[in-house]
Parts: structure tokens; sequence; C-alpha cells
RNA sequence: CGGGGUGUAGCGCAGUUUGGUAGCGUAUCUGGUUUGGGACCAGAGGGUCGCAGGUUCAAAUCCUGUCACCCCGACCA
């Protein structure tokens, strides 16, 4: 029954990904390693994920701009945590035409720096406060080791960047931020995220505080998936952002800057798809509804097409000259919510077949009934279908460790999060990356320790989730 | 950067040991028959065998070099 092209998950977890995203046809590969084209199926729903963020922004008071994509060295250095972080995997252009340039640019990895030289430009005074931007727009980071829509080099992203007068204001920007991304990935992606603080090793470069949702994958393997950094007055600092206060005094601005990106895509494969290929929950489908009509039924088919199309709902009717199974395998692989199979010999007994994607129950529905409203209950259906698997399956998968020792059992056998308690100490943070390169995901900022450190065994400062991360 | 592997039709692969006309499956195109879980028959098109050099009457095959990609480590917002 399954589909015969794609590997099993429960076989080969890296193989299945990589051909889901190939049946599905969502990207492919380019001449450039870590490059990849985006196929429609795949910018599809990207442009969805777009349309509901940049909404979410807009109602927050957040406007769009553009910045360039070239940074002058000199413009990047001005921030030392920035540079140290994101030296290793800059792009440099050093060739103007034939001629080489006097100072290479670098190819934007993250846009802090050309925000801030901006801000520096058009800040003067408390009442020119806040400003909150957002951009999208691809960046390149130079990746040794790829993976579509996980890891490459090109990816797309929107990084917003605001500035604030007061450090009150800017905090609650990035937990504000935070929060918008924790609502999108629970209520859209029907992606379960636990959402805390960055640790200071795996803070990012340049930040007073970074703040992380941490998604959960089938095999046990974290995803970073998206974060809102609290800058404080670091880049202010260093690029003379500073305004005149009510005081008439002048004070370096508050900064934050937060983004999500097309890895997104990969978090909806890894946590919701299956051996028959892609599975999408219903708001975040490009196409929501497909009817595959056998026999001479098309006055049915129009019917139904145009009431769902006209209720909003996007639907597309499958009239290739393919068989009827070579149908069902595609809405299947291609990740359509629903699928209503419009057949000659259902309609002599006044039915239709409706097969849920995230189930495969097939279920018989009386022709009379509202088709319109019966497809947005399945809908609804499905999307918490698909949040409620995730997140007991994300439940079942985090355990709790008081020990190395009980670490190390638990992610040998099945990884996953482990909540452990921490003394927070660097040492002890690193010493775990030997446990299958596990990792600090974020420090539980509501749950206070009631254990001694996991590795030194003295007094601990921080409860935090770990586990092994893409 | 270290260890291993692979480059042959759009995709998946055989052929390399032992040098001798470039093959198979699938996809594509044409015609016909079909349609309730990846239809069938007949025909057709499609190749710098990763690249460069060498050995040879003759190289996908042997030798040398080189490049790319994949996996495992290391590294890494």
């Amino acid at each position: 029954m399954k589909n015969e092209f794609i590997t099993s998950r429960d076989v080969d977890f890296a193989k299945w990904y990589t051909d889901v995203v190939k049946a599905a046809k969502l990207c492919d590969y380019s001449n450039v390693k870590g490059c990849v084209v985006f196929e429609p199926a795949g910018y599809a729903i990207w442009e969805k994920m777009q349309a509901v963020l940049d909404n979410m922004f807009k109602e927050t008071g957040h406007q769009n701009v553009y910045m360039p994509m070239l940074i002058p060295e000199s413009l990047m250095k001005k921030e030392g945590e920035l540079i140290e972080g994101f030296a290793p995997e800059v792009a440099w252009v050093t060739y103007g035409g034939s001629k080489e340039l006097d100072e290479r640019l670098c190819i934007r990895p993250t846009s802090e720096t050309l925000f801030s030289d901006y801000f520096s430009n058009v800040v003067k005074s408390y009442r020119d406060l806040p400003l909150k931007y957002n951009q999208w727009c691809s960046v390149m980071r130079w990746e040794k080791t790829t993976r579509p829509f996980l890891r490459s080099r090109e990816f797309l992203w929107q990084e917003g960047h605001t500035v604030h007068s007061s450090q009150k204001e800017a905090e609650e920007e990035t937990r504000q931020m935070l929060n918008i991304y924790k609502k999108f990935f629970e209520e859209y992606l029907a992606i379960p995220v636990i959402t805390g603080k960055k640790t200071e090793k795996e803070k990012f470069a340049g930040a007073e505080y970074s703040l992380t949702i941490e998604a959960l994958m089938y095999n046990g393997v974290a995803l970073q998936s998206g974060t809102s950094h609290y800058f404080g007055q670091k880049f202010s600092k260093a690029y003379d952002i500073n305004f005149v206060n009510k005081d008439n005094k002048l004070e370096f601005a508050y900064q934050t800057s937060w983004g999500v990106t097309t890895r997104m895509i990969g978090a909806l494969i890894m946590v919701h798809s299956d051996d028959f290929g892609l599975v999408l929950p219903p708001k975040i489908a490009p196409k929501q509804v497909v009817i595959v009509p056998i026999g001479n039924v098309s006055d049915v088919v129009s019917k139904i097409y145009s009431l769902l199309k006209n209720a909003g709902i996007s639907v597309y009717v499958d009239n290739s000259e393919k068989s009827p199974g070579f149908k069902f395998k595609d809405a299947e692989v291609n990740g359509i919510p629903i699928r209503i199979e419009v057949g000659e010999r259902d309609l002599e007994k006044n039915i239709y077949t409706v097969a849920r994607r995230d189930t495969h129950e097939k279920i018989n529905v009386n022709c009379d009934i509202d088709i319109v409203s019966y497809v947005n209950f399945l809908m609804d259906d499905i999307q918490n279908n698909l949040y409620n698997r995730a997140k007991d399956r994300r439940d079942k998968m985090t355990y709790k460790a008081e020990n190395v020792e009980q670490m190390k059992k638990i992610i040998e056998n099945n990884p996953g999060f482990i909540i452990a308690d921490w003394c927070g100490s660097e040492e002890c943070e690193s010493s775990l990356r030997d446990i299958n390169g596990l990792k600090s995901r974020c420090i539980l900022e509501d749950e206070k320790p009631d254990h001694n450190c996991v590795v030194c065994g003295k007094k601990s400062k921080y409860r935090v989730v770990w586990g092994i991360q893409y």
C-alpha cells in the first residue's frame, strides 16, 4: 500500500526525508552545493507561510523594508562578536567585473549590520522610536554539510529588526515575537514547540540573550525553528545609534531581531509526513482539496468544485489522463489534506468517497449533505489531529534525567528531549557533547531546578531541555 | 580537515574483475484500447560513460592527475 518510491522513515530517516522532498517536487538540487531550486509546490508552501506571518507582523505594527545583499567588510566588522560568530561561513565578493575590489563585500549572512548602520543615520530623538521593520529576503552561509530546507547555503527567511527607546519595550518586543512564532507553529503548522532561552554558549553572536522555539522531529531529533534576540545596546554602541531622550540626554538605543526560515518546510515534513509522502496541515496546504473524477461525472464534479471554490477553499480537479489509482497516490505524495472521489458507481448510491490524508480513512458521504460545511469540519479535524498526534509523540519522547548515565541511556535508546538541571557552567554544558553530540536546546524559564547539576553534582541554576540537533 | 563510497540517457542502475559496436528499468513522445489504489499493446526519440592526460590497433573498462556529490566523524545560530 505504501509508496514504493519512498524509503520507510523507520528504516532510514535521512533517505526518507529526501525521498519525500523529491516525490512531492518541493525542490531540486542546483549546480551549486547547498543552493536549491524551489519548485512550485515548495515555493507555494513558503508563500502561504509568508502570507500568514506577514499579516501577523503587520498587525503588531511592523513594516516591510529591503536592505542590500552586500555588506562592506568594514561595516561587517564593527561589532566584534557577530563577525566572530559568522566569519567561518560568509561568502565574499572580491571582483566587480574584472577589477579586484578595494574592499571586499560579504553576501549577507544576516543583516544586523546593515540595519544598524541605517538606524544610526535616521534615529535622532525618542520621538523617532520605535522603528519596527521586517524584511523578506535570502541570506547566504557557507555551510559544509547541507540538506534541502534544513541546512542550505542560501535560504529564504524573514528577519525583523527593531529599535526602541527603552530596555523594557525592547524586551517586550523580543517576547512578543517569540509568542507570534509559537502561535504560528502551533495553530498553523500544527507543530508543538518548547520555548525558552538559549544558553550563553548557544545564543546568537552579538545578542544579550536569545529566545527560541524548539520542535521535536519524528526521529527524536530537535530542530531550532525560530529565534528572537534581545540585543540591548550592543549594536547601538558599535554602530552609534543614539537618540535624545525625554530628559534631553543622549542615550544608546535598544534593539531586537527575530527570524524564521524555509527550514520550517523541513519541520513540516519531519513532523507530519509519513511513508506515503508529504502530509500538510490544512491551514498551510496550498491545495486543500482534490477532486478525482472516475468515469463520466463532470457535471457533479463542476458543481462540487464551484461550491468549494466559492467558499474560499483551495480546490482543484485532477483531470489528467492518469488512472484513478495513480491520482490517489499522487494526491497522497503531494500532501493534499482531503481527496474527494466522485465516481459513477458511488453516484448510483448517492454518495461520494472522501479520503483524509492524515489517517487514510475513507468515508462515504451522502451527496445531499452541505459539502462546504463538511469539508470545513474535516479540515479542522485534520488540523487538530495532526497537532495532537505530534504533541503526544513529543510528550512521549520527552524524558527527565538526573545524571549523565541516565542521559546516555536515553539518547542511545530513544532520542528526544531530555529535561535536566544544570549548574550553568560552560564546562558541564560542553562535556555533554560527548553523548552523541547532545546540546542544550533552551533554558526553561518558568521552571525551577530541584536537582543538582547532572554533570558536576553541584547546585543547579537552570532547568534545561537537551537534545540532538539538526 | 580525517575515514569510506559514488560519478554511464531526465531519474534509478548493470556493464569495469578478464579492453573489442552503449545496455536495462522507469520516465518522455506517437497511435490505439483503457479508468474504483501507481493500466495495457505497438512503435519512436534520447549518451562529450564527471573532466584532463597517458598506455593500446582499440578504453566506460587499465594507469596518472583532477573535479563534483553522498555517508560517517570533526566543526558549526
